[in-house]
DNA sequence: ATTGACAGATAAAACGTTTCACCCTATGTT
DNA sequence: AACATAGGGTGAAACGTTTTATCTGTCAAT
């Protein structure tokens, strides 16, 4: 390749043709084994060079029963991954550990790869060492898993019970910072804002207001939970203003949320914080350039992404270990949407 | 695998004693190719089925010298690429494309995989049947891309005056087509905002505004693109505005600026569209949601990742055929931040 | 002189496919 | 009866590696 050869690429034969040795000795060379003479050794380097010879991967993945590639299976789908910001972090994380530990990786999207109810295509071809599932578990996949003959984990949800490997944020202690840090700010009456959707984070952070709130005596103000979209949300929060006792801060699932319902408010003529205080959660981008900037739960997303990294890699090496469930600590960021009374 | 067998996956040698056949026949079968009777077909069929055999890559890849992936190459990074919105529905056509080819993906950021100005590893490794570039392409690269022994192919970039293959976006007919309508909604004074950043996307979109501002005899108002950070942005329209002939409208070249300008402008109190009115570029999810809805260019970002995926695998097909640059074309999108003089 | 140890190198098998060339049998054609 | 043809199927080679067992010298110790 590297300097005008014919585009077929050398083999390690070429190299050993070149430098009048055995194939076996190229071999042994690349890979640091046997008892090979520096001078040979030396050869062997300069004929790669020249010749522009690396190891063909599908002939090393044959006699080797291994691939160098770590499959990321998109949950739903990798659009909908992608054009989620949050994710961005964790896909450095995976990838910066994982090309340092030489593996390639290997995407597919669950819907569009798993059609006819099979597993993807590279579980079902042996195309990967392991799998990193993201975006959460879907319920048909929970049976397939049984089947997944491969190194497998979960990144950023969790199977509750289940003997498989996640890597998971804190997001009830979280939330229950989250609480306590507006109670110590004076609030006493807060609502947490969440999406129908269900899924492991929701119901955590979910689970932590919650805990917070009755450690602190608010639970006696019903529905301190609502289930809405951030249109419905915006109204409710407009009536629950209007309460005899009034809500003056509110928490969001997430920092979506919270920054579309704080905005959608302004526009409304509420202002934020000082008609209602807001906190989010993930600490994306869109809080921090926020107007203004958002208070936050702080995860260090591309900590899960090398955690996970180091875990897949370490099942792989050693498939029976026993489960693991790391869980990545939290913070909270105080920026401005939150007033304290 | 999907009966409990043991943890070892099954390989043809197990399918073809289970019929009681060869291995040549099993494959036969599997490729439809030879002359094989259905009843035949039928047992190799139920065998493959009992013993969840699916034929391993890399045994496949050895002997046909062939891997059914596509490499896609991010520039500069991943995470850079997977943040920016823009790029998620091109990836999703991308993948639609290739999975239904039965083409897998592999990922790789430019500046991570390629230290010591090697080739990514799945390219020297021979592990890509193609490798696609995203995000633009690095002088750095454009030496190496001679030693790349495979199809290659740039998404949404260009190198113009080399044979490569390029799927990118008209946006010269579409700067031009935003003057237009501008003029026709009677503004006289236009500016169009740019990044520092040099590349093709920017250089055609300026292109085809400086063509509009001459078009309409707007030129001899010097300085008719800015380059400039948001902030400066802002700053400078603020002055604009105050000129004799003020400006009226601009341009900004990309929706992430439009907006981000729209949104200072209005904390400043100025008005979107009533004191000034604004076009971005590009469409994204963040020009819909914005107050006011932006008026923007629109790509079809899915179709681009298509035409590149339907692309590429051309290329596979027969290498020898011409060069393609694939222009895709754009479309205005009226929304509410231009106001009709 | 014999042995042992060791450095340096290699032949050959194996990994799981696909395909080419060939074989065998049955059927039809002259 | 001799021959061609077609259907059904198979053996073996090849793809590019890695590794094990083995081989050949050389040198030091006995």
């Amino acid at each position: 390749m590297s300097n005008g050869q014919t585009g077929i690429p050398a083999t390690i034969r070429d190299v050993a043709k070149e430098v009048g040795c055995s194939i076996a000795t190229v071999s042994s060379v690349l890979n640091g084994r046997g008892r090979i003479s520096d001078a040979t050794k030396e050869k062997v380097r300069e004929a790669c060079k020249k010749l522009g010879y690396f190891p063909n991967a599908a002939g090393r993945n044959l006699r080797n029963r291994t691939t160098e590639n770590i499959g990321i299976l998109f949950y739903p789908s990798c659009a909908r991954i992608f054009s989620n910001i949050f994710y961005s972090e964790m896909m450095a994380g995976l990838e910066e550990e994982l090309t340092k530990a030489n593996y390639n990786l290997l995407l597919a999207g669950y819907d569009i790869s798993t059609n006819s109810s099979d597993l993807p295509k590279f579980i079902r071809e042996g195309s990967v060492d392991g799998v990193i599932m993201l975006g959460g578990c879907p319920d048909e996949f929970k049976q397939q898993l049984a089947d997944v003959p491969l190194p497998f984990l979960l990144l950023d949800t969790n199977l509750e019970g289940m003997p498989v490997d996640s890597i998971i944020t804190d997001g009830f202690q979280a939330e229950l910072m989250a609480v306590d840090y507006l109670v110590k700010q004076g609030h006493r009456r807060i609502v947490m804002f969440r999406h129908r959707h269900e899924n492991y984070n929701e119901e955590e952070r979910g689970k932590g207001f919650l805990a917070g709130a009755k450690r602190h005596g608010l639970e006696n103000e019903a529905d301190v939970i609502r289930v809405a979209t951030n249109d419905e949300a915006v109204e409710k929060i407009k009536e629950l203003m209007k309460d005899e006792t009034p809500v003056t801060a509110i928490t969001a699932v997430n920092d979506d949320m919270a920054v579309d319902i704080m905005h959608r408010l302004q526009l409304d003529g509420i202002n934020v914080p000082d008609d209602i205080s807001i906190i989010g959660f993930d600490d994306i981008k869109l809080a921090r350039d926020a107007i203004p900037p958002l208070t936050t739960i702080a995860i260090d997303k591309k900590r899960i992404g090398k955690e996970g990294a180091e875990t897949i890699l370490s099942r792989i090496k050693d498939p029976g270990q026993p489960t693991r469930k790391i869980m990545i600590p939290t913070s909270l960021v105080v920026r401005e949407s939150v007033k304290s009374l």
